[in-house]
DNA sequence: GGACGGTGAAACTTCAGGTTGCCTC
DNA sequence: GAAGTTTCACCGTCC
């Protein structure tokens, strides 16, 4: 729309995005609202539901599905069908994934009106929205634009992906942006910033030390790089070269990791003639030994290109010599961060030497604790007496090391204890409404949680492979399909059939079917009682008239086969 | 007079998102 | 830094 036209929403209510949204519907359009949390995209979905009161058999339908997306309703579940209902609704990571699907269908379809949003749908999505509501063009950041928390802008770019949401092509020949401003001055001053402003310039992310870590291992392990001359060609070739122009520093920072791969043994070469340097040779500037590498994404600190010894730099230059070892290859494979890598070592380490076999808890708390589990559940005012009596429990037996209490990084050590007590109870199959209740996390997030440590668990399985770390295998692949199914160990063999999770593994195990062979042994019409569907037990009932071997190998997609590891 | 409910101010709490591994229905 | 939630004091009403 051309900005001297004006646009005239009758204010029917004191809110202006429920007049907003109130007038989309009036002339017959929809419109996605942008907000800044999830909580805010919850309310102001209410609050415009509320007022539209729009109800008819489609959005009943709907919000029924809603509700239906999990075994027992949470609370989000009830506020979204309520939502629904209405003619509105909210979308953000804590919905699962079939929840976001129905929403986004029943606006593709035109039965919800409004959508409230955080940047969920900022990018990527075709939406017949005519309006791009951005309420909120303020958000919080940990750490914030100038590098200490609190309210920023959000970034230009992003405001462009919101507006570009609105009047697409393939559903209308135009479309509206509205942003607002609590003053006049904020109104000239949002105005240039955003509407006039020019976009941020992108930066290349190659500079930040996990993300290069895990690069250069990659390239070294496809042979894409194999002496200094390799190296430095294909690095100057980046995106991160050509903007900062400034090859020594990179250098030097490569040099210091390349330290830290082999000093971890992720890659081999002799020291003479190879491009390493080792960690005594390095980071006096810094003062960063390897092993105390650096957990932030931090950006490079100050050059070291003098502190790396001659004898080093003047090598040979076009030598191949330098190599992945099977255990680099396989980490490089795993796309994992080698600092994580070598974490996870140290712990599974510990963990095979362990009397007994290793409680879950702790090895959870291990895959808690890398930089791949982040964001970590944030513990709460009122939970931190009870997250740090958790830890008490555990009388310092972690395979984590616990920072001091005065260490910065203390904060960041109760939050692993907090997502591992959360996974410790999903393992023990409580359910998305007790999770939400007690550890505040929304459904969503359980599956991308879940996700997470399924991957890092599986890593970790590999990685006691190679290691050799024959105690742990066991124990890690159970857990890995305990994280996975949400289930208690003993409904593993249950687990290994097709269509039966942990809620109906769960209904056959109380009802006296323990195992394959009681299923085997049960008649069609029990099972067909106890699991409350016919074609499944019969279906239950073929996979275990197969060779029960066929079945284990069989399963779903993605499944671990527990049989590997018997 | 006590229990209960409604209201509003003050105090307190919390704050986006998504990619990667395996595998093959 | 600001929105949203919780807590709490205060007041009016009812039994």
């Amino acid at each position: 729309m051309d900005e001297k036209d004006e646009l005239e929403i009758k204010e029917e209510n004191q809110s202006p995005v429920i007049n907003i949204a109130l007038d989309t519907v009036k002339i017959g359009k929809q419109a996605l609202v942008f907000v800044a949390t999830r909580q805010s995209a919850e309310k102001a979905a209410e609050e415009i539901a509320h007022s539209l009161k729009l109800n008819n058999d489609a959005l009943n339908a709907a919000a029924e599905e809603a509700l239906s997306a999990l075994a027992r309703p949470t609370k989000q579940c009830e506020r979204l069908a309520s939502c629904i209902k209405g003619g509105s609704a909210f979308h953000h990571s804590g919905l699962t994934s079939k929840q976001r699907q129905l929403i986004e269908s029943s606006f593709r379809n035109g039965t919800i009106k409004i959508i409230c949003c955080t940047p969920t749908l900022a990018a990527g999505v075709d939406l017949p929205a005519y309006r791009a509501v951005i309420r909120d063009l303020k958000r919080f950041s940990e750490r914030g634009d100038y590098g200490y928390g609190g309210m920023g802008w959000i970034p230009v770019l992003e405001y462009l992906q919101m507006c570009g949401r609105a009047g697409r092509p393939s559903f209308d020949n135009e479309g509206q942006a509205i942003i607002f401003a609590d003053s006049q001055s904020e109104e000239k001053e949002v105005s240039q910033h955003y509407i006039h402003g020019e976009p941020e310039e992108i930066y290349s992310k190659l500079a930040v030390e996990p993300v290069l870590r895990t690069h250069l291992l990659s390239l070294i392990a496809t042979g894409m790089i194999g002496n200094r001359k390799e190296m430095m060609d294909f690095f100057s070739k980046t995106f991160w070269a050509h903007q900062y122009k400034n090859l020594d520093q990179l250098e030097s920072t490569i040099e210091r990791i390349l330290g830290m791969l082999r000093e971890w043994e992720f890659i081999s070469g002799s020291r003479e003639d190879s491009l390493f340097v080792t960690a005594d040779k390095i980071g006096n500037e810094s003062n960063t030994q390897p092993q105390q590498a650096v957990r932030h994404d931090r950006v490079f600190g100050p050059s070291l290109g003098n502190d790396i010894a001659p004898e080093v730099r003047g090598m040979n230059p076009m030598k191949n010599s330098i190599k992945a070892t099977p255990l680099g290859q396989r980490i490089a494979e795993l796309y994992l961060d080698p600092l994580t890598a070598h974490e996870l070592i140290i712990g599974l380490s510990k963990a095979e030497k362990w009397q007994g076999e290793i409680e879950p808890f702790k090895l959870l708390q291990l895959i808690s604790s890398t930089l791949e589990m982040r964001p970590l559940l944030r513990v709460k005012t009122k939970e931190l007496e009870e997250i740090q009596s958790a830890l008490l429990e555990q009388g310092g037996s972690l395979l984590v090391e616990e920072p001091s209490m005065y260490e910065e990084k203390y904060e960041d050590f109760l939050a692993s204890i907090k997502t591992s007590l959360f996974f410790q109870e999903w393992i023990d199959e409580n359910d998305e409404e007790y999770l939400l209740e007690k550890y505040g996390i929304r459904p969503g997030e359980i599956h991308a949680k879940v996700e997470n440590a399924d991957w890092l668990l599986y890593s970790s399985v590999e990685l006691a492979k190679i290691l050799r770390l024959q105690k742990l295998h066991r124990t890690l692949a159970k857990l890995r399909f305990r994280v996975q199914y949400g289930a208690r160990e003993e409904l593993l063999p249950l687990l290994q059939l097709k269509g039966i999770g942990r809620v109906r593994a769960r209904k056959l195990f109380n009802n006296k079917v323990k195992t394959l062979g009681d299923a085997k042994a049960a008649d069609v019409s029990t099972l067909a009682q106890i699991l409350g569907s016919g074609k499944l037990a019969l279906d239950v009932k073929e996979q275990l008239g197969q060779k029960i071997e066929a079945v284990r190998e069989g399963k779903r997609k993605g499944q671990i086969n527990l049989a590997d590891y018997e």
